[in-house]
DNA sequence: TTAAACCTTCAAGCTGGCTTTAACGCAAGC
DNA sequence: GCTTGCGTTAAAGCCAGCTTGAAGGTTTAA
C-alpha cells in the first residue's frame, strides 16, 4: 500500500502519515523502491490514533496508548483517568467563562468601556474575577 | 507611567503591552524622551481586554470590546451572544470526549492496541464514534 | 567614569498538528 | 523521449498570544 493509498483509506493527507512517522508515532515501513510500502497494521494504528484523538488526547499521549500492550492495563487506565480529570478541568473553565459574560450581560450598565475598566480596578484582584461586585456600582 | 510601571499594575510583562499596542489594541501613547508614557486610561483599557480575556474573547475580539461604545449596544450583545454559543459548542465536545474515554474503560477489552484498531475499521466512518458498537464485539 | 537599570526596535522563537513549497527522482504510457 | 503522476526530502509557514534575543539608547547613582 502506497502512502496516498494508506492516507485515502485513513482519511488523512499523505503528509500527515509523514508526520507521524517523524515524530515516531508511526513506525517507518520498508521501502520499495525509496517508497513507503505500508501494511494493513499502519491502517489499525491509524484507527488507534484518530480514536485517541477524538477522545482528547495529544499525538504525545497517542504514542503510549498505541504502544501501550493492553488497554485494560494500568499505565492505560492512569493516562485516561487524567485526562478525564483535565477535561473536567476544561469544561469548568468554559462554564466560569459563560458565567462571567451572562453576569455582564445582566448587570453591567456602563456605558463605555473606560468607566467599565474604572470600576474593575477599584476591585481586589482576586475580586476582580466576580463580575458581580463590579456591577453593584455600575450606573 | 513608563511601560513598566503600567505592566506592573497590570500585571503583565512590558513586552505583551508593546504586542497589544503592536495589533492595535492599545493606542500608541505619546513619547517623553523616547519612550512611551501611559496614563491612567491605559490601564482601565488593560483592566477590560484582561477581563474579556476571562471570558473567553480573542485579542481580536477584544479590540472590539474594549471600542465599543456601549456595553449594552448590539454590536456586544451580538459578540456575547455569539461567544456564549461558541463556549456551549467547546463543552459539548469536551463532554463528548469524557464520554468516548468513559465507554473505552467500561467496555474495551481489547488486549493489544492493534486489536482495537482492527475493530475500529470495522466500523462505519460515522460509528467510528461509537465506542458501543466496538466493545460489543471486544473480547 | 562607569555600571546599573531602565527604555527602544526588529526579528525570531515557542506550542501542536499538521500543510505547503521547492527541488528533486522514478515509472508508466504515448 | 517526453509528459503525467506518483513518490521523496528538508525547511518553512500557519494559528494565538505572547516571550526572548540582539543590538543599541538614555538616565541615574556610586
Amino acid at each position: 500500500m502506497t502512502i496516498s493509498a494508506l492516507a485515502r483509506q485513513a482519511g488523512l493527507r499523505p503528509s500527515a502519515i509523514r508526520y507521524y512517522e517523524s515524530i515516531g508515532l508511526l513506525s517507518a515501513p520498508p521501502r520499495r523502491n525509496g517508497q513507503r510500502s505500508f501494511d494493513a497494521q499502519a491502517l489499525r494504528r491509524l484507527a488507534v490514533i484518530r480514536q485517541a484523538q477524538r477522545a482528547g488526547f495529544t499525538l504525545d499521549e497517542a504514542r503510549v496508548v498505541v504502544q501501550s500492550p493492553d488497554a485494560l492495563s494500568q499505565e492505560w487506565n492512569a493516562i485516561a483517568g487524567s485526562k478525564l480529570h483535565q477535561l473536567d478541568q476544561q469544561i469548568a473553565e468554559l462554564k466560569s467563562k459563560q458565567d462571567l459574560i451572562r453576569r455582564f450581560q445582566r448587570d453591567c450598565h456602563c456605558r463605555t468601556a473606560d468607566q467599565c475598566g474604572s470600576r474593575l480596578l477599584t476591585l481586589e484582584p482576586d475580586a476582580m474575577l466576580d463580575i458581580r461586585s463590579h456591577s453593584s456600582d455600575c450606573p
